[in-house]
Order: structure tokens, then sequence, then C-alpha cells
DNA sequence: GATGAATGAGGGTTCATTCAT
DNA sequence: AATGAATGAACCCTCATTCAT
């Protein structure tokens, strides 16, 4: 590819980033092209499908976020990383619709999601080892939570303080069985 | 209004409740006045807008939601009555997008949210009297927790013993101070 | 359907006679539209695809010509009907393109074909039996010849003298054992 | 031309007579340039117009055919050059639709043609002169019934028996009067 | 009041053609 | 000269909304 297609490649991704973040998949890909700055064929080029440029965004959403969960289970603190990645994760969706379409909707991610769910895991079990986290509390529950409060903290009311108190009950729930 | 015409009305709403609960609030209007039985024409002379439909609709909702809170505040058990609600409210959403739509979305229902947020209030006071939630959690986490869950149940891999698992997750975050 | 529906249903086919006539199929719908003096969504209304227009429209020519070659049949002189359909499905795709799609086109009007075909047979059938068609001559010949020809009478060159000249020799071939 | 250009150029016609010969001369130029193994705009460098390059597989063909009939006139028999040059032809539309748009369509082909339309006559006279074919045929019918049958042939139900019984009526047609 | 046909802006997608690399 | 990315008009189709019947 090109540099100059690379480059555009980019500025619709990053473009599609902020638009469909702002108002959700709904979003016109006409839109997308504006705001990237080229013309409605050259978003077609690089995804010729709608679905085609949400999955590609979706993959490298998911894929940033891997990267982070594996930084931390590398040099975090392991009983508090899977709280400081789910608080993350919430405090990012609360201006991204992105994160939470990427949790909930099924486009083709899944494989890329395995991948999310997986790094996700190894925080897991990190912190039940280190005894902060109950050991009847699987990873499903764990990607169900994610998932829901990153949904919720697109809503209006969820100020940071809403989000933080939120979570702090449901990181109580998460640790409470070692009282 | 026409005898008649309250009848459509009626019609149209439970038409609409069905068709958005399945579809989500992308159906078209056109199907509601199918399932309705009506003409596309007769939807629109009572709700001059596909948003004043979706508001109707919520309302209702509300409506029947905080019934269903007041009889909990009357006849139920004060130390159980939220989390009955809750998990019921959950319970619901898994099946109808309508719930989770009216948690979320912002159409001109707060006036009536408003009035779930007070019956839902109730029973916190209650169960907080009750000893069985602590008392520094507040209404809005509460409310908070209600939508992001109602909106998860939504997705896939929701079954009925994953819901029941992070409910149960968050029903001890929110009692854990007692222990 | 209300007068004024099924009045725009004809306008719709008629102007897509024209258009397509002209044009061939490849038209766009908009055109036909215009031409029709209504708002595209009109057309789509009526025909949920630009193929079900083909098809309606073919469907419509079938059952005239089949009509034809009816009254043929009953009021026809058995010796040189068939001549005389020819001759006239030829004239008529002279100046219109969709006589000639119809006879090598696919779309779904296999069954209606199936008619013309049928009734076309009944004419080369009391033209043999009249010993003007020579015996060995058989349907799919006969319908071959008419969809050649018919789709060749639509280029410039084919006058009406070169169409009548060019149908003397095909009759010839068809008559000839006689001789 | 550089000889690379050159070469290109031919292994552009052969692509474009390969793609439009199978899906007609709606296939897409980027579909052409793939087979040619060029990129779009080496295409657009040799032939500035889509219809240029139609045009000028057309004149490809045309000189092809005229080559052919030339080699009838030198070295066939004059008795059948006719008539196997024309069941040749047919031959070939039913495999390739170029040689039926050349007949059909109007594009700037007609000085080709003119060639192609002579030398054909060529093959008539020495037919006629051979008594083997009526002498109140005229060139026009012949070269009518040529660009017909070509187009039909193109078409599903003619498989290769029913390419041979069209064929032999129309050969009895032109020959007949001498009967 | 009800009906359902008509409207037309808007959305996804294709493709001939242009132009920077 | 070749490359292949960018352009943008045009196409098919959908759907909220309006309006004649």
């Amino acid at each position: 590819m090109r540099a100059d297609a690379q480059r555009n490649r980019a500025r619709i991704l990053a473009a599609a980033d902020e638009v469909f973040a702002a108002k959700g998949a709904s979003a016109s890909t006409e839109e997308v092209a504006a705001r990237a700055g080229v013309a409605i064929g050259t978003v077609f080029r690089h995804f010729p499908t709608k679905n085609d440029l949400l999955t590609a965004l979706m993959k490298e959403l998911v894929i940033e976020l891997a990267a982070e969960v594996e930084s931390l289970v590398r040099q975090g603190d392991p009983a508090s990383s899977l709280f400081t990645f789910f608080a993350h994760l919430v405090e990012r969706a609360a201006s991204r619709k992105t994160v939470v379409e990427l949790l909930g909707i099924d486009i083709q991610v899944s494989d890329q999601l395995q991948l999310l769910r997986e790094a996700v895991g190894i925080l897991l079990d990190q912190a039940q080892a280190a005894g902060v986290v109950r050991s009847n509390v699987r990873l499903d529950e764990v990607m169900a939570l994610l998932a829901a409060t990153s949904q919720g903290a697109l809503h209006s009311g969820w100020d940071k303080d809403l989000r933080e108190r939120t979570l702090e009950i449901i990181f109580t729930g998460l640790r409470s069985a070692q009282l």
C-alpha cells in the first residue's frame, strides 16, 4: 500500500472512531468520509462495506485493549490490575460508543474478542491468586460486568463521580467474600 | 376522542411495544402499523412523530414499573424488595429492548423517569433501614447499576445463569458492609 | 388498490415500457419515475425491486402476445397465421427492446414464456397441418428464429423493407419442402 | 510506443475480449485490468474511454473475421463458403458476446463493419454465381440474418443441435428459389 | 377519523475517469 | 509509462412523513 493510502486508511479509521463514538454505528459513511477529508469512494475502497469499517474499528480497539491488559499483566500489581483495567475501560467507554458496541454487538470480532477475554482472564487469575477476588467469581461474570458498565457509562448521568461510586459497589461485590 | 380512536391508540402502543422490544427502536413504523392492524396514517395521527411514539411507549413502561415498585413498597419484604425489583427488571430487559432504551436513552421521559427514580428510592430507603444495604450507597448508583445491567442483559451471552451470577456480585457489593 | 394507485401503476408500467424499450434494461428507475410523473418512491412501492418491474413488464407483454396468438388461432387463416404473427412480432420488436429481452433474457417469466410457447405451438401445428410448413420443422427452431429476428430488428439498419426481405427468406426456409 | 507499451496494449485487448465475451459490455474496466495483469491506469492510458476499448476490440474482431472471409474467398468452395462462414460466425457467437455486440451495437466501427460487409459480399456473389443462393437475395438480408442469429445463439436454449436446425432453415430459405 | 398511496431526502455501494506518486 | 489511490456522479432501495381519498 502506498504511503498516502496508508495515511488515508488511518485518517478514515480515526474519523470513523470519532463519528461512531459520538453518534453510534448508525452514523452515515458519508459523514465519516467528510470528517476524514476524503471522498466517499475512498472510504469504500479501503473498507468495501460499512460493516467492514465497523469491524476494522473494533479490531483495532480490541488489540489496543488487549495490549493494555498485557502490559498490566507484566508490570502491574496483581492485586489491583483487574480493578485498574476495569475502571479504565469504563472511563474510556464514557466517551466512546465504540467501546461499548464492541462488548455488546457481535460483528465479526469474535476472534478478537476471544483475545481480550483471555487477557482479562489472566488478570482475574492473578487477582484471585492474590486473594482479592473471591474464588467463585468466574470470567463470564467479569466480562458481563465490564460490558454492562461500559454501556452504562455512555449515558448522560454518569459523571466521573457516579462512575467511581458505581464501580466501587461492583468491586466490593467481587472482593467481599474474603471479609 | 372517539371510542375506536381510543382503542386504536392502545393497539398501536401494544404493537409498538412488541415490535421495538424485538427489533429495537430502529424497526420501521410501518411494521408497527401492520402489527397493530391499522394503516400507517393512523399511527401518525396518534403519534405525529416516530419519536412521539417511542416516548409514549417509554412513559407507559415507566408507569408500569413504578406501579410495580409501589406494590412492592406496600406489600413486599423491606429487606428484599429492592433486590427483587432489581432482578425482575433485569429479567425483563433480557426480553425487551424497550426497558433498556428507557433507562439509557434520553427521549423526553425524564419526567416519568423521575417517577420511577422516586419509587426505587423508597425501596432503597427500606433496604437500608432494614440494614441489608450499606448506608453509603446512594440512589444514583442503584439507578446506574439498574440501567447498566439491563442493557447488558440484552446481549447474547447473558443466559439466565449468567444473569443470576452477575446480579449476585452486584447484590453482594450493595450489601457487603454489614459483614 | 385505490383508483389513483391503479392509475399510477399503469402509468409506471407504460413509462417503463417506453424507457426500457428505448434504452434497454439498464436504464435507471429514476428515469422511469420521471417519465411516469411520479416520485421514485412510488415506483418502488408498486415494484419493490427493479427486477420486479422488469418482470411485470415482461408478463404483461407475454400475456398480450399470447392473447394475440389465441385470436389468430380462433379467427385466422391456419395457413398464414404463423407467418402473420411472426411478422407482427418482429415489426413490434423493431421499436421495443422489451420484446427482445423477453425472448432472450430469463427473468422469472419462464412460466409466462411457456404460455407463449404453447400458443405459438398451436400456430405451428396448424401451419403444418395446412401443409405450408414442412413437417420436420420443430417448435424450438421457430421460437429461436422469432427471438433472433426480434433481436435483430432492434438495430439500426433494419428498416421496414429490410425486415420484410429478411423474413421472406426465413419464411421460404420454413415452407420450402412443399416445392 | 515502447515495446512494453505495445505488449500491454495487446494484453489488455486480449483480456477485454475474454471478459466482455463472458460478461458482456457491462463488465467493469477494473476487471479487464485485473485479467490483463496491469493497473487500471494503464488501461485508460491506452484507451482513454471504456468506449474506446470496446471500439478497439470490435475493430480487431472485424479484421479477424474479414481475414477469415478473404481466406474463404481465395481457397474455399464458392458454392459453400457463404454457408460455412455463416455457420462459423454463429458458432463463435455462441461463446462470445463480443461478436454479437459487434453486429448489433453501433459503436464507431462502421468503417470496419463496411470492411466485413464487403468481404461477405464477395462470398454472396460467389454463392449466387454458383447458383446455390437465389439471385434476388441481397447482401443486406444476409448481414441482417448473420446479426440476428449470432445474437440468438448467445442465449440459453441454443445448444449445438438447435443452432444447426435453425441455420438449416435459413440456408434453405437462401437456396430454395432454385428448386 | 381512517386509509394507504405518494413523497423525497438519505444511505450504502459501484465504477468510469482523473491524478499524484 | 505504469501504478493504483482518489474522486464523485449515479444507482438501487428504505422509511419517516404528508396528503388525497
